[in-house]
DNA sequence: TAAACATTTGGTTATTATGCCAAATATGCA
DNA sequence: TGCATATTTGGCATAATAACCAAATGTTTA
């Protein structure tokens, strides 16, 4: 396959993996502190399957990394510049604002 | 609505907007010169409508921005930022690189 | 070993995304 | 006006996601 084509779908991966409220909850989440899936449960308010799932998507990603200790597994943010990241989504939906504030006048 | 639940799913609009290789490669392409809609679907080499969609869900996001020339819609990406965004997301591909390393030792 | 707790995996269902074709909607020009 | 070009929209078939429940796996302790 074209390998231009094959890093377009790495990136997009990578970008799908964040495009959850669930999983940005999560990474902003983690960004602070380890925590371990039945916190983040608690925290995200959702099913601990669902949780664990969304965990497993941002860790295939690259995203996060988990550590086993005792009967918990602790995930942590691997990724800092995933952060600055999203100070740019801000932009974008400030972008989005002005573009409302056009369409009405 | 959670006024944060509200905040994340618009911030993970903007990411699912851009998390498409063909929509990735319209960012890309658009961020070094405006292009009209009929270039652009030369480049990518799908059918007119599909591209003239993913250009519709990166407008929408906020994230181009189109202006009409006579027959033609020219496109210009609106958020300079969302390219140093994508550096953010080649880290993370360093680091799934890292990871698949370390699982075959 | 059995019980209790923590997490992951499998399965089902509902919703959403994607891509193409065909048709509709501009726009410019003969 | 009628025609060609450029783009968008609607519709449809297919594929990918997401959430929950139930069951399986792994871990500690009685």
């Amino acid at each position: 396959m074209n390998p231009h084509k094959i890093r377009l779908e790495a990136r997009a991966g990578v970008l799908k993996a964040l495009a959850h409220p669930t999983r940005l909850f999560l990474v902003e989440a983690l960004a602070d502190t380890p925590h371990c899936v039945s916190d983040l449960t608690k925290m995200v308010g959702a099913d601990t399957s669902t949780v664990s799932k969304h965990l497993s998507i941002l860790k295939n990603a690259g995203l996060i990394q988990d550590e086993k200790q005792g009967k918990q597994v602790f995930y942590r943010l691997r990724i800092p510049c995933a952060l600055n990241f999203l100070d740019c989504v801000e932009a974008v939906l400030r972008e989005q604002a002005r573009e409302r504030m056009a369409v009405v006048g």
